[in-house]
DNA sequence: CGCCTAATGTACGAACCAGTACGTTAGTAA
DNA sequence: TTACTAACGTACTGGTTCGTACATTAGGCG
């Protein structure tokens, strides 16, 4: 029974802690999605990786710091993406078109994600609290809402007068919301809103709305 | 040590089923809001109710089941809320944002709820699935959103063409999101969505942003 | 080429927790 | 008053699950 697609194998171990610890998190990443914290088991991590649960101890010393880990990875890689952001040699209106439109991609691509902070909240933010590194992250796309936000305000393309913290939370409760209560609403009221079919009709209304919003002509205040 | 407070006991047991399963619901829907589903400790409920873990079972079959019922219960609750709803001799315009801040308001007093229905859909939202009486029941905040659209729509005011159920989606994602991302929200950008001295201004964000959507100029489709 | 340590594996324990077997009492109907 | 049943309580169990004590090996460094 000596496997072909194993190469270089005395008796199966080669060391590489780096390459350990990121199998982990990659298949921590998905059981904590899958079942939540309490409902995740660290001997499903560690049976679904090449390594033992010995190793999950090891490197992270427990599950809950474990979780925070997972945390700190995802989180890291929606600020990476956020960093390539790269809209501000458009006009206003078409540059916040298109940070909705990247926002709503990325939570289309990373439901994991969307789950883990989900439970993240239920669990009230507590691993976030603990973790120095999520604390010390900034959010670049807020920096990119600020400025796009003062063009447009200053042109008088912009009548509403929202903060980019408040921007942000209106374009991330309809990404969000669509695919964290994709099962209850579909249950509910018959329809699947991560639907590749309906993709185009979302992101296009997720922006008509912001725009609109932004631009809507206003009783003077 | 005799109370005085616990009147007319012998051994302190008086019979009343319906309140029994009342009490448990209350305090199970308290748990499990708390915790999660896996989170949730069955002998925790019993303990804080004045009967036995013995009664969970006797009532309700388990701890699955158990979720279940609050869950009906407390989508019951919503129910009710939005047959009260009387928007309808409003313009549609009036009657729409009547309808999201209702919404706003239900979403800002019943965190608990929004709570159970995050735990829900990480749980793929298979005990709505597997409870015949969540299924039965129909939406009715859906068919007034329906004849406001239409009303709205053939009277030229509306220029949008959503439907009903995704309107109801673009009004319940910010009400949700703004309860249950509450803490991470709050951890990573440093502003409480739900403090009160800021109720207003998102209530008054979410008709704006609504009735923006639904009545922005648009280029001809 | 042998030594030392980071990295890894095995086996186990102790607590926890959902669920149940069995016994008891309150209220009611005859 | 008695008999019957719905409603309730106690005590326990069997399996699960996080975490760890202890043993082992790979591979770089001197």
């Amino acid at each position: 029974m000596t496997s072909v697609e194993e190469p270089a194998r005395s008796n199966g171990r080669i060391r590489d802690a780096a390459r350990t610890q990121a199998e982990i998190l990659d298949v921590a990443t998905g059981e904590f999605a899958r079942a939540g914290f309490d409902g995740a088991r660290v001997d499903e991590i560690a049976a679904r990786t090449r390594t033992t649960k010995r190793m999950i101890y090891y490197y992270f010393g427990g599950k809950e710091q474990l979780f925070t880990a997972v945390l700190e990875r995802a989180y890291g890689v929606i600020r990476e993406a956020e960093q390539r952001l790269d809209v501000e040699h458009l006009d206003p209106v078409a540059a916040i078109r298109r940070l909705a439109e990247v926002t709503f991609d990325h939570h289309e691509r990373h439901p994991d994600f969307i789950r883990l902070v989900s439970i993240e909240n239920i669990h009230g933010a507590e691993h976030i609290a603990a973790s120095e590194k999520l604390g010390r992250m900034g959010s670049p796309a807020l920096d990119v809402i600020r400025r796009i936000l003062a063009a447009g305000q200053e042109s008088g393309l912009f009548t509403a007068d929202v903060d980019a913290v408040d921007l942000h939370a209106m374009i991330s409760s309809f990404c969000f919301f669509r695919v964290s209560n994709r099962h209850t609403f579909g249950a509910l009221f018959g329809r699947d809103l991560v639907d590749p079919g309906r993709r185009g009709h979302y992101r296009a209304m997720l922006g008509d709305m912001v725009i609109a919003y932004l631009t809507a002509e206003r009783a003077a205040g």
